[in-house]
DNA sequence: ACCGGGTTTGTTTTT
DNA sequence: CAAACCCGGT
C-alpha cells in the first residue's frame, strides 16, 4: 500500500524505508534525490506503521517548518487515512516544544497562557533596553545595533549559554586593558539579562526559549516523552545545538531517523551544525547510514555545474552525485549592465521558453531565486511590463504584516494580560492620542508597582491610583472598555473569528487603515483573511489527546499559537498560481523545485553576501539554488547595480569566475535553442507530452 | 513638551 | 516596506 509512494524501486531508497527501526539511521540525500518527491520519510513513517506495528501516536516527526509538516501529513494521509496520521506528532521542534509545553506548563514553573514572543517583538524589546547604553556606548565611540545585540543573544541561547554564565565568561576573559570587545560582551550580557526577566515578567517565551524550556522539560519529566517510540528528523544539517538535544531527550528508546544533507546546510547563521550529524554518530554507535545518491531531478549539465560550484569547498565531505537524465542543456551564463537590463532579460526569456516550447512550459513552471528580497522590486516591474504576472513566495509573510500584528496583539492581551509589548503595541492603535515618551512614563511606573501594563492602567481608569494626569484616565478610558468587553466575550466563549469582528467593530479598525495607510485595501483584505485563518485554524492543529477536558487550551490560544509559528506566506490561492512566475528567496526555495530556474545578481558581494561570516555557506546557498532546477537553468550578472541607493560596479562571483573555464564548458552565454529536439528532451525529463509543432510556430509568430 | 502626519532611507537569510 | 527622522500644530 505504501509502495504508492515510491515512485522508483531503487536499492538505497528502499533500504532507507524498510530499515529496522530499533537500529538509528542516517539518510544522506543529495538534492533531488527522491527526499521529497518519492518521500523516504513520509514511506518509512507508512512502513514504521504498517510493517513494524509502531504505534502512531508513538511516533515524531519533526520537519523544517510548519508548512512542511501539514503537507507530509496531508500526504500520509492519502496514503494511511486520518484516523492514523492525526495521532502522530508533527510539526517544527519550536511548534512541538510549545504543544508540551502548554499541557506541562505548571510542572515546570510556566503559566499555561504564556505568549510566543516573536522576533519583531523581542527586537523592540532589546531596542528598548539597548537605549539605556546609549550615552554610555557613545562615550567609548561604539555603535552597537540591535540586530547585533539580538543575534548575540540568540547564539547564546542557541548553545543554552544563559545571562549568568554570559557575564561570568565576560568577567573571566577580561583582559588587563578592557578592548571594544570585552565592553560589548559585557553589555550584552547585561541586556541580556534583562531581557530574559522582562520575558518572564510579561509570561512569554521567545523563540529559542521555547526550545530551551522544551529540553527542560523533557530531561526532567519522563511522563512528557513516555510516549515517544521513534523520531524522525528531516534537515538534520540545518538543526542546532538545542535542537540536538530535543532529539536526543525525546529518543528515550534510542530509536532515531534524520534526513539530511551537509552539503545543504544553509542556516550557520542561525546557529545551526553540520556537526551533529558526527555528534549523532558518537551519541548513538550503532547509527547506520544510507547514501541517496541518484538524483532523480535535474539534466546532467545542471548537476555538473551545480557539483562543480559545490566541489571548490576544500572542507567538504565527498560525496557523489550522478543522475539518469541526458545531459540536456548546458546552464545559461550572462551579463547585463544594469539591474533593469538584466530584469526585463529575464522577462524576455521567460516569453520566448513559452512560445518556443509550444504549451509544453506554463509560468508557473519557472522561478527567480533570489540572495535576499530586496532585489525582487526591479524583476516584479520588468515581469508586469511584459505582462507576466509573478507571486513573491515568502517575501513578507502574512503573519509579519503591521495590520495582522495589530490585531493579534489585541487578541493576545485577552489571553495573557501580563503580556506588555502586546499592550505597547496597541494603545494607541487607532491613535488615543498617546506616544512613545507618555507610554515610556507609565511603563516605568507600572514596573515600579510590579504591575503588568494592562493591570496598571486598569487601576488608572478605576481611580485606585490617583497619581497620574487625568489626560491618560480620559485617553485610555475606551481602550480599557474595549478590552473589558472583549476579556468578557472570549471568557463566555467567544470564538476567534467573533472576537476579530467584534474587536474590528469596536475599534472600527476599518476606518483607521484608511487614515493611515495608502494601500489600506490590501490591508483590509488581509484582514478579512485572518478572519477566515482563524475559523479554520482549530481544525489543522496537531493536538494532544487530552485526559481531562478543561486542560485543552482555548480555541483563541490554539489560533495565536498557529500564527507565530506559522511560515505560511500571503496568498495561496493554488488556482492562478499555475500561470505565475515564482519569486522566492535561495532559503525559502529550499526542497523545492522547477522546470526553469532563473539566478539573477550571481556578482561578489551577493553571492557571497558581502556581510557574511562564512562563505562556505553562501557556496553551498548557491549550489542549493542551483540544483532547484530541472531542465533549464540561468546564471545572470549586472555588471552595474544600484545598491541602498547608490550604483555600483560589479563583477562576476568568484564561486562561478573560478569554475568556468575548466575542461568542458559548465556555463554558456548562449541561450538555448528550443528547436524541437530540445524540446522533446524537456518533455521527457517532465514526463509530460511533446509539444505539437503548428502550436509551436503559432505562439512564436506572436 | 508632545503628537501625528508626511518624507527619507536603507534593507540577508527565518522558526 | 517599515523604521527613523523632520517639522508644523496643539
Amino acid at each position: 500500500m505504501y509502495h504508492f509512494a515510491i515512485l522508483t524501486s531503487f536499492d538505497d531508497l528502499l533500504a532507507a524505508v524498510q530499515h529496522s527501526p530499533s537500529v538509528p539511521l542516517q539518510i544522506l540525500a543529495g538534492p533531488g534525490s527522491g527526499k521529497t518527491k518519492a518521500c523516504v520519510l513520509i514511506s518509512r513513517i507508512a512502513h514504521l506503521i504498517l510493517h513494524y506495528s509502531v504505534p502512531p501516536e508513538s511516533i515524531c516527526a519533526v520537519t523544517f517548518t510548519n508548512k512542511a509538516a501539514n503537507e507530509m501529513r496531508q500526504r500520509l494521509n492519502q496514503l494511511l487515512g486520518e484516523q492514523y496520521t492525526c495521532q502522530i506528532k508533527m510539526g517544527t521542534f519550536h511548534a512541538l516544544c510549545a504543544l508540551f509545553l502548554r499541557k506541562y506548563a505548571n510542572v515546570i514553573g510556566l503559566e499555561r497562557n504564556f505568549t510566543v514572543c516573536d522576533s519583531e517583538e523581542s527586537k523592540k524589546l532589546v531596542s528598548g533596553l539597548l537605549k539605556l547604553f546609549k550615552d554610555d556606548l557613545a562615550t567609548r565611540d561604539i555603535i552597537l545595533k540591535e540586530s547585533t545585540v539580538l543575534s548575540m543573544i540568540s547564539k547564546a541561547k542557541a548553545r543554552g549559554l544563559n545571562a549568568t554564565i554570559m557575564q561570568k565568561e565576560c568577567k573571566a576573559n577580561k583582559s588587563p586593558i578592557p578592548s571594544t570587545i570585552d565592553h560589548i560582551n559585557a553589555v550584552v550580557s547585561d541586556i541580556y539579562e534583562s531581557y530574559e526577566k522582562t520575558l518572564r515578567q510579561t509570561n512569554s517565551l521567545d523563540f529559542d526559549d521555547l526550545l530551551l524550556f522544551g529540553v527542560k522539560l523533557f530531561r526532567n519529566h519522563s511522563k512528557a516523552v513516555d510516549w515517544c517510540h521513534h523520531v524522525l528528523v528531516d534537515e538534520f544539517q540545518d538543526t542546532n545545538v538545542t535542537q540536538y538535544e530535543l532529539m536526543h531527550e525525546l529518543a528515550v528508546r534510542k530509536c532515531v531517523t534524520v534526513v539530511g544533507d551537509p552539503d545543504q546546510s544553509i542556516y550557520g547563521w542561525r546557529s545551526a551544525e553540520v556537526e551533529n550529524l558526527s555528534r549523532m554518530q558518537k551519541d548513538y554507535p550503532q547509527t547506520k547510514e544510507i547514501f541517496l545518491e541518484e538524483n532523480y531531478r535535474s539534466t546532467g549539465s545542471i548537476l555538473n555545474a551545480s557539483l562543480a560550484i559545490v566541489t571548490q569547498d576544500k572542507n567538504r565531505i565527498q560525496k557523489s552525485l550522478f543522475t539518469s537524465h541526458p545531459l540536456g542543456s548546458v546552464p545559461v551564463l550572462h551579463s547585463s549592465i544594469s539591474e533593469q537590463d538584466e530584469a526585463t532579460k529575464i522577462a524576455i526569456e521567460i516569453k520566448r521558453a513559452i512560445a518556443y516550447t509550444g504549451g509544453l512550459l506554463n509560468y508557473g513552471d519557472f522561478a527567480i531565486l533570489l540572495r535576499f528580497t530586496a532585489l525582487s522590486r526591479t524583476l516584479e516591474g520588468a515581469l508586469q511590463k511584459e505582462g507576466i504576472r509573478s507571486r513573491v513566495l515568502g517575501g513578507h509573510k502574512f503573519f509579519e504584516r503591521l495590520e495582522i500584528k495589530d490585531l493579534l496583539a489585541y487578541l493576545q492581551l485577552i489571553d495573557n494580560p501580563e503580556y506588555d509589548p502586546a499592550f505597547l503595541r496597541i494603545a494607541n492603535v487607532p491613535s488615543r492620542g498617546v506616544g512613545e515618551k507618555t507610554l515610556d512614563e507609565l511603563s516605568a511606573k507600572a514596573r515600579g508597582k510590579k504591575l503588568s501594563m494592562l493591570a496598571f492602567i486598569e487601576k488608572i481608569c478605576d481611580n485606585h491610583i490617583p497619581d497620574i494626569k487625568p489626560p491618560i484616565k480620559r485617553k485610555l478610558g475606551d481602550f480599557v472598555k474595549v478590552m473589558l468587553r472583549l476579556k468578557r466575550s472570549a471568557s463566555e466563549g467567544a470564538t476567534p473569528p467573533e472576537l476579530i469582528r467584534q474587536l474590528l467593530q469596536q475599534i472600527d479598525y476599518e476606518n483607521h487603515l484608511k487614515r493611515t495607510q495608502t494601500d489600506w485595501e490590501t490591508r483590509w483584505e488581509n484582514v478579512q483573511e485572518l478572519i477566515t485563518f482563524s475559523s479554520e485554524a482549530n481544525a489543522t492543529d496537531p493536538s494532544i489527546v487530552e485526559e481531562e477536558e478543561e486542560e485543552r487550551p482555548t480555541p483563541l490560544r490554539l489560533f495565536l499559537q498557529a500564527s507565530m509559528l506559522s511560515s505560511e506566506g500571503d496568498s495561496q490561492n493554488e488556482e492562478n498560481n499555475k500561470e505565475k512566475v515564482t519569486i522566492v528567496t535561495c532559503h525559502a526555495a529550499k526542497g523545492l523545485e522547477w522546470p526553469v530556474v532563473f539566478v539573477p545578481s550571481v556578482e561578489d558581494g551577493t553571492f557571497p553576501f558581502y556581510r557574511t561570516e562564512d562563505v562556505e555557506e553562501e557556496r553551498r546557498l548557491l549550489y542549493v539554488a542551483c540544483t532547484r532546477a530541472q531542465c533549464l537553468l540561468y546564471l545572470s550578472y549586472a555588471k552595474k547595480r544600484k545598491v541602498a541607493g547608490e550604483t555600483k560596479n560589479k563583477v562576476l562571483s568568484p564561486f562561478i569566475s573560478t569554475v568556468k573555464s575548466e575542461s568542458q564548458p559548465l556555463f554558456t552565454d548562449v541561450m538555448p535553442q528550443l528547436d524541437p529536439a530540445q524540446c522533446q528532451e524537456l518533455a521527457h525529463i517532465l514526463g509530460r507530452p511533446e509539444p505539437d509543432h503548428g502550436e509551436v510556430q503559432r505562439q512564436v509568430a506572436q
